[in-house]
RNA sequence: GGCCUCAUCGUCUAACGGUUAGGACAGCAGGUUCUCAUCCUGCAAAUCGGGGUUCGAUUCCCCGUGGGGCUGCCA
């Protein structure tokens, strides 16, 4: 099956597209065929320079990689590939072109020398009115002498600056089934003269997305609910031009809190956002597809080839569904535990190197990182959270004494007594967590565990949170964990 | 205003017309090794309203109500 993903311009890729781009992408996958992208550069004015390609790396950061139309090459550079070329409507113009005035000659369509002025105020009227704004059909009540007239009058603001206009029977009822929301109905007279080809020569959305789909053959168009009320207008251009349109899916929107479409305000809805902040691509994938579509199981976690063999229209909401940020964060939290304990130790050293150098010729950096990965969101904490091993920690008795652990300052000295005797007992080959723990266990005497514990932890990191005490001990090693050990002696004396 | 569309816990959602309406996130309460986190256990939490159809409606139909989208020579 044939999809595709074709974004305007202009500006960020957005997460509501990330979703639909997705989608569609799950779909070719899944049915061996191909996923194309187009631009729909029809509107200059909103033009955003650099804009494509961010949508490409963005798609790419997601593992969604076009087979055919608009990529990216190996060097990085926007390249257009495939037989169905160009993809960037602002090359097809003499195409569309070509189509509207077919739809002329064929009585569906219609200039219109209207001027901007005059439409405003025309929907004005209408609105005070309380009539739905809806283009008068002025020109249409042109005669064919008057249009020839008008188009060969010399004068260019009114030969060039005009409109063909779809010319939409009011009479009819037009009837569809969606892949998602199922049968629908449109009555001819609700609908309006929708302009087909603008005053610059370039095309609207809707003859530009009809003649595109048909030539590049797409069977199957999913993208969001907010194109349902344009619908009719598409399934009359297809059937004026005498093509089969493709099936559509139209899923519903991603809502902000407050239950309005997910925008700019509502503050990251641009996935580069997101890739900034750190979250993993599975995570975004994964929480993506599961808003609005479930699996018809209890299962949660999914990876792109999982998605790929279980998803369906079928099973996708119709009702708009909240982009939840704390769910997005427990998905997070789930695949950075998910990620094997080297991979994950590989991809924190960098980071962990930069503030650190002696992570580098760490030789157990492995086990540390072991001990922070089911703790960490996101990779750049890492550092934050390992420092207590690669620097001096800065104790404190404020730190040492901790209410609730029911440790007061002035039990300090007799806790630290304590530790340091049966640490000192522990010989440097029981010197492992289990060892430890052992012996601290075994020698509570009339301390609880917590009196023990806190202050023992906090010595050795200088930190309010962190890895357990009996880890931190035996990752620091023996030496080191009584030289800190001796450090906090000294700071309570 | 007109047109289109949608409606189950706070959120994402499950439930051949027959279930004590299930799961997950968040919340709350416990537990594991002191903290944070993880993990485990438990608690609380929903079928928008009114009519039908039916032995029986979350489920089918109608009417309200509420939400959303569109209403541009934007996409």
């Amino acid at each position: 099956m044939r999809t595709r993903f074709p974004p305007s311009p202009t500006g960020f890729l957005h997460v509501g597209s990330l979703r639909t781009a997705l989608m569609n992408h799950l779909l070719s996958k899944q049915t061996k065929g191909s996923f194309l992208m187009r631009i729909e550069d029809t509107d200059r004015e909103r033009l955003v320079p650099g804009a494509v390609e961010n949508m490409l790396k963005g798609l790419a950061w997601a593992g969604i990689i076009p087979d055919e139309g608009v990529m990216l090459d190996k060097n990085g550079e926007v390249i257009q590939k495939g037989t169905h070329g160009p993809y960037f409507q602002s090359e097809r113009l003499d195409l569309y072109r070509k189509y509207a005035d077919e739809l002329v000659a064929k009585g569906h369509a219609y200039h219109c020398f209207c001027t901007p002025e005059r439409l405003a105020e025309m929907r004005k009227d209408q609105e005070a009115r309380k009539q739905a704004p809806m283009y008068d059909r002025l020109c249409l009540k042109l005669s064919k002498a008057e249009v020839e007239a008008k188009l060969g009058s010399g004068d260019a603001t009114v030969s060039e600056r005009h409109v063909i206009r779809m010319k939409v029977p009011h009479e009819k009822t037009i009837t569809f089934n969606d892949d998602i929301r199922g049968d629908m109905r449109f009555q001819g007279h609700t609908v309006d003269d929708q302009v087909l080809l603008k005053g610059d020569g370039f095309p609207t959305y809707h003859l530009a997305h009809v003649v595109d789909d048909h030539l590049m053959e797409t069977d199957l168009v999913i993208r969001g609910e907010e194109w349902l009320s344009s619908l009719p207008k598409h399934l009359l251009l297809f059937e004026w031009l005498g093509w089969t349109p493709p099936r559509y899916a139209h899923v519903p929107l991603l809502l902000s809190k407050d239950r309005k479409k997910l925008s700019k305000r509502d503050g990251d809805v641009a996935v580069e956002e997101y890739i900034t902040k750190g979250y993993l691509p599975e995570v975004m994938v994964n929480f993506l597809a599961l808003l609005g579509w479930n699996p018809g199981t209890t299962q949660e976690l999914f990876t792109m080839e999982e998605l790929i063999e279980q998803f369906s229209l079928e099973r996708v909401q119709k009702a708009g569904a909240i982009f939840d940020p704390e769910k997005l964060d427990w998905l997070q939290g789930q695949w950075m535990r998910k990620i094997p304990v080297k991979e994950f130790a590989a991809r924190i050293l960098p980071t962990v190197a930069e503030k650190f150098p002696a992570a580098n010729s760490d030789h157990d950096f492995t086990k540390k990182a072991a001990l922070i990965q089911e703790r960490i969101t996101f990779f750049h904490e890492a550092p934050e959270m390992l420092k207590w091993f690669y620097e001096e920690p800065h104790v404190s008795v404020e730190l040492l004494a901790n209410e609730k652990q029911k440790v007061t300052a002035a039990q300090l000295p007799e806790i630290f007594d304590a530790l340091t005797k049966i640490l000192t007992d522990v010989s440097e080959k029981e010197w492992t967590a289990e060892g430890i723990k052992t012996a601290v266990m075994g020698n509570l005497g009339s301390f609880k565990q917590g009196q023990l514990l806190w202050p023992l932890r906090a010595a050795l990191t200088g930190l309010p949170y962190s890895p357990g005490a009996f880890e931190v001990a035996e990752a620091l090693g023996r030496e080191k964990a009584m030289e800190r050990l001796k450090a906090a002696v000294a700071i309570i004396s």
